[in-house]
DNA sequence: CTATCTGCAAATTCTTTGCAGGACT
DNA sequence: AGTCCTGCAAAGAATTTGCAGATAG
């Protein structure tokens, strides 16, 4: 299911389903819900395949998430990160845990209301990205 | 009355209020409001004093940052910017224009709803950062 | 005086790009 | 066949760091 929606996406676009293309959706999907590094994904890609390179794996991460199959931000630290985002029309709302680094998500979409109120100043809202910086469960100190 | 809350801040921290850091300063006032990138900075403080290196730069803004005099994110492009925080517990939340890129801010929180949610799923929430993407007024193909 | 600060240039880190060969369809 | 893709290594961009001399307090 997952690879058919790619695959149809890569279809579209004309691009092509290498065996290094594979081992790096496989590598997403198989983290599905984590926010992986470049360099991240390029590890666990050599664990699977062993022959594939750093701007490879970099070239695909930026195609993917022109296409939307992959979702691309940057973090505080410099670095961006990829996620799976099979069009779902994910709503980017990370909790980051001050403690462990732990990235954990929100489901809830309490911003439409905000963003009403801009369109109405006359902005444009296309997209937005909301980030809560803390302690998770685990870390919490009070728990 | 901005200056004494900084040299205060400054002081108890023991760092010391060269020419230097006061010409960044003196920029990072003169642009409150606005979202500068250390090159930015640097350009400005040149055009004021000449004798300063980027290095002095990026040394200023970040431990002037770790005192809460400025208030350090990353924007998409991976370039961080700073701006004047006087600790008035600014709520970063950030419109950048997909056309021009200007960074306005939005004034509301509406987002403490979201917090209380968290709160009670156990997470300890510290801060939060929120950016939307779109058009602004002068940019929107609609207006 | 002495710890902190500065400029310079070299080093790092992350990401992008040019190129010649290789592989999908 | 022909376009797209890959690995390598070199180039870029942003930021950091080592060092010897300068300076604030």
């Amino acid at each position: 299911m997952v690879w058919k929606t790619i695959s149809k996406k890569l279809d579209e676009n004309e691009y092509r389903l290498t065996p290094q293309r594979e081992v790096i959706l496989q590598v997403m999907i198989d983290n599905r819900g984590k926010h992986l590094s470049a360099d991240e994904v390029y590890i666990e890609a050599r664990g699977k395949s062993s022959n594939i390179g750093i701007a490879t794996v970099y070239r695909t991460l930026e195609k993917l998430a022109s296409i939307d199959v992959l979702y691309k931000t940057i973090f505080e630290g410099g670095k961006y990160r990829y996620e799976l985002s099979l069009g779902e029309s994910h709503q980017h709302h990370h909790i980051i845990c001050l403690q462990c680094g732990h990235i954990s998500e929100v489901e809830e979409d309490l911003l439409h209301n905000l963003e009403i109120h801009l369109e109405k100043q006359g902005y444009k809202i296309l997209d937005h990205e909301l980030k809560f910086y803390g302690y998770c469960p685990q870390c919490n100190p009070k728990n």
